[in-house]
DNA sequence: ATATACTGTGTATTTATTACACTAAGTAAT
DNA sequence: ATTACTTAGTGTAATAAATACACAGTATAT
């Protein structure tokens, strides 16, 4: 295969772990390529960086030729750049991780040429992935899980508006394990951070629970004091 | 100067802050460009990386240029890729941090071409650094500020053998902040990861202190328990 | 003998973490 | 309107971790 394709000189891409959160589950946005190499198979989205772009403004560009959205919330996080991990060449890849709220009116925009479709897949059921996605899959749910013990970014996986009970899913999906509902109340709300709405959740056939957003300027007011989870 | 001088087509390179600590001080590796762009500017060692080489051998062998030694603990931080970093052209560079132990008596090896010289200088007092370095270079002292509260890399700082009184310095130059001595010390060995030595401290005109190893083996059975600082 | 410089140690207080279970509120079905 | 269902919302006691704090002991140098 190697000696059919066409060779590229030393170039840059960027692939992004997309997560998604639409309320029960947590997935990531793949695609399936529509070309060789790895035909077939589903992939991480990603694109190579042009030559005026910025990393982030090109992950951002990706991102929003994938989902339609700007200002994503994303973080660079490692360089992959084994000499024979790409069939065609050497391709040193960013990995970018991104975190997004996966509701029913926003849907996937068509994807671009190299690939048939994009599909938003579980975590707990992932297919084989091309290249080494995987490795790079691996490590940037490994980062998140560092972050999110630290970092405020559990609320970008969720609408403005939230229950305490979707914000404790978001920490035990992503951390992989059941966290104690009045232990995590009282934890997250002892930050001061979390401001509480005069307003239920709807369209539940249950008791609606009440409404919070995060409070930023609250959260930066800590600086220095980190969330620990 | 951007029109006289060549242009390069898009290119990775690796740049290193190599951390070292000689028993007082946090020291960082500079080299003094003898070259344009730059001439005369002090700057973080880093070179391109070669066609056949993985990012961590390359980081490796730019390591080893400069020091004589292998196996210097480094990491993969972050790449830096603004379109405008680097005034000959497109230049991604992969940043990476390493540690070392100063020690009398080995000294740097004489550096290449493009460096008049190499100095180890205090980061408390740094010169200005050339492209954006100094941004790489905070970045890097970001990393591991977070990296050291839950990962054993201070003793990468250290000789094999060393004093508690050593170690507590590591971690306050690293932290940018004085530690109380018994609340450090009955921290760090509640872990159980240091071997106390039947050996004391020489060449010092006090009293020796007890030296210290640092047991790996001990320490990779903790898996899953952080230390935490 | 004395000055110097650092080593090595303990306790009490405060704060954070963990473990744990039931009642109340709203919805849906009959 | 009764009932069944599902999730919301809440407190306390026990344990563990973090902090604040000071002085006597030991080796060396003069």
């Amino acid at each position: 295969m190697e000696q059919i394709l066409p060779h590229l000189d030393s170039v840059f891409s960027i692939d992004c772990v997309l997560f998604g959160f639409d309320g029960k589950e947590l997935k990531i946005l793949l695609i399936e390529r529509n070309e060789e190499p790895f035909k077939d198979w589903w992939a991480l989205p990603g694109n190579i960086v042009r030559p005026d772009e910025s990393l982030d403004q090109s992950a951002s560009r990706i991102l929003y030729e994938l989902t339609g959205l700007r200002g994503i919330y994303m973080e660079q996080y490692y360089a992959f750049g084994d000499p024979d991990r790409h069939p065609q060449g050497r391709v040193i890849t960013l990995a970018y991780y991104a975190l997004i709220r996966l509701s029913d009116d926003k849907d996937l925009k068509p994807v671009s040429d190299y690939a048939k479709g994009a599909s938003w897949l579980p975590i707990s059921d992932l297919p084989k992935l091309a290249f080494d996605h995987q490795k790079i899959y691996d490590k940037g749910l490994e980062k998140i899980k560092r972050r999110i013990k630290h970092q405020p970014i559990a609320f970008e996986l969720l609408s403005e508006k939230f229950t305490l009970t979707q914000l404790q899913s978001v920490y035990e999906l992503i951390l992989g394990k059941k966290l104690d509902k009045r232990n995590f109340r009282k934890k997250i709300t002892s930050y001061g951070v979390l401001k509480e709405l005069d307003e239920k959740q709807k369209g539940v056939s249950y008791r609606a629970a009440s409404l919070y957003k995060f409070d930023k300027r609250k959260y930066a007011k800590l600086f220095g004091k980190e969330i620990s989870f």
